[in-house]
This record gives C-alpha cells, structure tokens and sequence, in this order.
DNA sequence: CTTGACCTTCCCATGATGGGAAGCCCCATA
DNA sequence: TATGGGGCTTCCCATCATGGGAAGGTCAAG
C-alpha cells in the first residue's frame, strides 16, 4: 500500500510518516520504480505502536526506546515497566505544576471583582509578586 | 543600568529581554553612545510583570494582551479577569489531559508483572489498541 | 595598557508538526 | 489516446520560547 492508505489506517500523518523515517524510527519501506515508498500491514502495526505511545505522552525518543523493547523479546518485563513508571511521573508532576497554576490564578482571580471598575489584583501581583523559585 | 543587571533583577534572561524587545513585546530602551541598552526601574517592573505572567503558563501573545490591559487605566476589570479565567480554563483542560495519560498508563502498568519474564501488557496494548479519538 | 567581564549582532538548534511549492506518476473517464 | 485530478516525491519554511555560541566592540579595575 501507498503512503496515504497506511497514514489512514495508522492514524499518523503521511509527513510524519516520512519524518520518522528520517530520524530512523521506523524502517525505510522498498519503494516502487517510481520512488512511490510501499508498506506492508506489519508496518501499519508499528505506525500504531507509535501513534499510541505519543497519545500517551511519550516523546519520540522515549517512543524509539519503546519500539525497541517491544522488538527485543528477550527483554524483562521489568525493564519496560520501569521506563513507563518513569513516565508516569513526569506526567503526574506536569499535571500537577498547571493544576498549581491555575489555581494560583483562581486564588488571584476570587478576589478580582470583575466588574466596570478598573481596580484589579490579578494585574497588580503580576507587577509586584516576587521571583518564583527558578525552574531546575 | 545595563542588561545584565535588569535581567538579574528581573529573572528574565538578557537573550529574552532582547528577544521580547524585537518582538515588540517589551518597548526598546535608550542606548549609550556605544549602543549598550539602559534600563529604568520602572522596565525591570515591566520585565517582571512579563515573567510572573510566563509563570504562570500564560503565552506571550497572552502576556501581550495583559500588559495592554495593565497599561490601560480605563479597562475593566471584567476584561482582566475574563482572561484570566479562560486561561485557567486552558490550564485545567490540559493538566486533566496529562493525567489522563498517566491513569491510562498505571492501569496498563498494574497489569505488568514488572519481573524477568518478557510479557508485558503496556506494549502489546500499545500495538493492539484501536485509535484514539482524533485531538481537535 | 592589559585583562577579563560585559555588551552587541547574527546564526543555529531544539521538538513535533503543518503548510506549501514544484514536479513526477497513475488511473479513470471522455 | 489524451486529459484531468489526485496522489506521490523532495525541499524549504513556520511555529513557540528559549538557549548556545561565535565574532567583535566596550568598559573598569589593576
């Protein structure tokens, strides 16, 4: 199949497709003697598997680690739960950075009136908050 | 005062406060006579403003618009505080994603022996695993 | 006067993705 | 058989916010 049908059946964009295969991720597929790139269903699969690991917040070198994990059947189950439980956290402890974000910003908005005048302490902790603590 | 120290006091890099300046974001300072910027209290204030507000997850084109309401003397507080809520709105909506993923990801993971032994079910879900909805 | 810290501009890189141009290929229909 | 339209190719550019680093000018202390 052409690249078109296997982005429709993967659920990942025919650009991207091919931008996988630049940065290795996946396999250069055979090509026809019109340069046409040509996948077989084995390839679908992989396009699945990489698909569903960015929709789970996995980044593409993460999702390269993966791919060869789930191609090395001689692995330890371990060795894959480790990496997923790593990610875990990062998602939990960025979830939880935009959760006290927003509930900075709520705190912050309680006591904005919101209504015609102009007097607002959003802006006002804005001008004159101290630092937060830098980023590591 | 020369950059280095309004980015010290600021918390704001010299690379950003150059960068906020050719986007328009922050005005252009005087120079000296051998083009060194000179910063006034009063721009480390606004630098500061601009920091808190990246702080707090807003983009620049958002800081844009709340350092256009914090200038506006006449604004009210209504609009300041309309912002902030659909920001707040955008902060909830994507911490609730990421913790999606993360629940998604330890229920597959509780499943997984984590031993020697090479099953695993995260990655063959991963491989199996009808599409997600299409993100709008 | 030298040295070192600071400033200037300019270009490049990141991560993941999309947009679009120019040009070739394939198939169906008139 | 010719033509048209859609799909394929590569290549370059844009996004967002930030940092790195080179090459060169400047300033202040010793």
């Amino acid at each position: 199949m052409n690249i078109g049908e296997a982005s429709a059946r993967s659920g990942v964009s025919a650009k991207m497709i091919r931008y996988y295969e630049s940065i290795g991720l996946i396999e250069a597929p055979s090509r026809t003697a019109a340069q046409y790139r040509v996948y077989a269903d084995d390839d679908v699969h992989t396009l699945r598997f990489v698909r569903r690991a960015r929709d789970l917040g996995f980044s593409l070198e993460e999702t390269r680690e993966l791919l060869a994990l789930w191609h090395d059947r001689s692995r330890a189950s371990a060795d894959v739960k480790k990496l997923a439980m790593a990610h875990i956290r990062d998602l939990e402890a960025k979830a939880a950075e935009l959760q006290a974000m927003a509930d900075t910003l709520r705190h912050l908005a309680a006591h904005c009136h919101g209504d015609h005048r102009p007097d607002c302490p959003i802006l006002s902790d804005f001008a004159t908050q101290p630092l937060l603590a830098e980023k590591a």
